[in-house]
DNA sequence: GCAATGCTTCGGCCAGGACCGAAGTAATCC
DNA sequence: GGATTACTTCGGTCCTGGCCGAAGCATTGC
């Protein structure tokens, strides 16, 4: 009964996870951001120590990679089949038993808009999901997307050019259900390229210390003029 | 820093897969069909007393469900986001470090054609997707896919009815990585309704005791009359 | 150079939980 | 009814692995 994969190696990989100060650690790590050794050992709540040994598990385990840089040591989620492999275990979380109730973050800061790995969430990148798709520049079912022509032109202009197969085992337009408001936002490479140009224009700017992400007047401008996002959507009480 | 997914209750989730004995239970469940205590004790390679706990616990966190029936219990996966879940585990899994040689099963019936939860996978389920791409039926772009109006028409005429928007938060057509074949396979609930009608009509049948499935002489002329697949890869050598 | 910071390794403690055998309940067969 | 099969609950053992404090290397700063 061998089999390339077998109960045996995703039990291992699930262990990894199964640990709380773990899965603080990669979930803090799911903002994107590199982290040290000490910023993830308050994330995951447990001495420096302990968590110097989760860290070398996870690394044993490629779930995470590190860079020395001085006298820092910057940790990573190794790949994005990582930040999906924890999306969905998060799903399975958020309907099953003991469910915290559906308020979402106390942050507004961070329900309005934060990164999510590597692209964008909350209230502006549900927006942006909706303006594209009543534009007519992607086409969205279910967990699925895809771009148009007319997207592909529109996101070119804008500075992505979307290489339609690239052989990158990573799709180029994914949804991902987004915990604060319960619909769908844009992943996959196009999600992560909107992110990098957003912060390259300067119309999102990260927030110190945290996932969040706020957005600047030439933002403000920026998402109604070339997107058509309405301007109450891009307002903290939007 | 309450939240409505924390790194508490993904661990939560996780370290219920992450015990060996479970995975193979949840694993043996994958195959889609239901299996009670005591064959999953078998997969398991526990005794009957621990398989029961391992159950109750998996019942517990919703992971899976019973059905009494006479002096048998049997056990389903709850959900097909539990599925998914144990997909986004298997494919860290398969790229980690451990691996096992890439041969695929040893087992020729699975390799051909098998069941992978509610849909196919193995050699036919591949040709299936490359047929249906090749014909215009689907767009597949990496780990989406999307049913054309053709594709619509020909589904319909197999006895597919396929409700664009049933409000079901279940993807339409989504892509699953093959294990032995290391391509994508159709899941979702297109992939659900082809091995379900496939079943019916007795192109395929299942094999005693395995999540192999058998395709059929009426199989081979149905896959090939109505779908196109070419013949060769519809027999085990393929 | 010395002190401070970032992180690791070492040693020892402790608890959760995985396991089994034996015994108990429930449904089926004859 | 009695024997068999399916499954559970109970009780007790054992071991993995998470945790910390103390001490040990590096790197940086002064």
């Amino acid at each position: 009964m061998t089999q390339l994969v077998s109960g045996q190696s995703i039990s291992a990989v699930a262990a990894m996870i199964g640990d709380v100060a773990r899965a603080n650690i990669l979930f803090a790590l799911m903002g994107g951001k590199a982290l040290t050794a000490t910023e993830l050992s308050h994330h995951a709540g447990v001495s420096a120590p302990t968590t110097s040994g989760h860290l070398n598990k996870l690394l044993d385990g490629q779930l995470i990679t590190v860079e020395k840089q001085g006298r820092h040591r910057y940790y990573r989620l190794a790949s994005p089949a990582v930040a999906e492999a924890l999306e969905g275990l998060s799903n399975l979380a958020a309907s099953g038993p003991g469910r915290h109730r559906p308020t979402g973050p106390k942050d507004m800061a961070m329900r309005q808009a934060r990164t999510c790995y590597d692209h964008m969430a909350g209230q502006l990148a549900v927006a942006m999901t909706d303006a594209f798709t009543s534009r007519g520049l992607i086409i969205v079912e279910d967990r699925s997307g895809l771009i148009t022509e007319e997207g592909q032109r529109v996101f070119a202009d804008f500075g992505i050019g979307l290489d339609p197969k690239p052989r990158s085992a990573r799709p180029l337009c994914r949804t991902c259900l987004d915990w604060s408001e319960r619909r769908m936002h844009l992943g996959g490479r196009l999600g992560a390229a909107l992110l990098a140009q957003s912060l390259q224009r300067r119309w999102v700017r990260p927030v110190k210390e945290s996932r969040a992400l706020s957005i600047t007047r030439d933002g403000e401008r920026g998402f109604h003029d070339v997107f058509g996002i309405p301007r109450d959507r891009l307002t903290p009480a939007g």
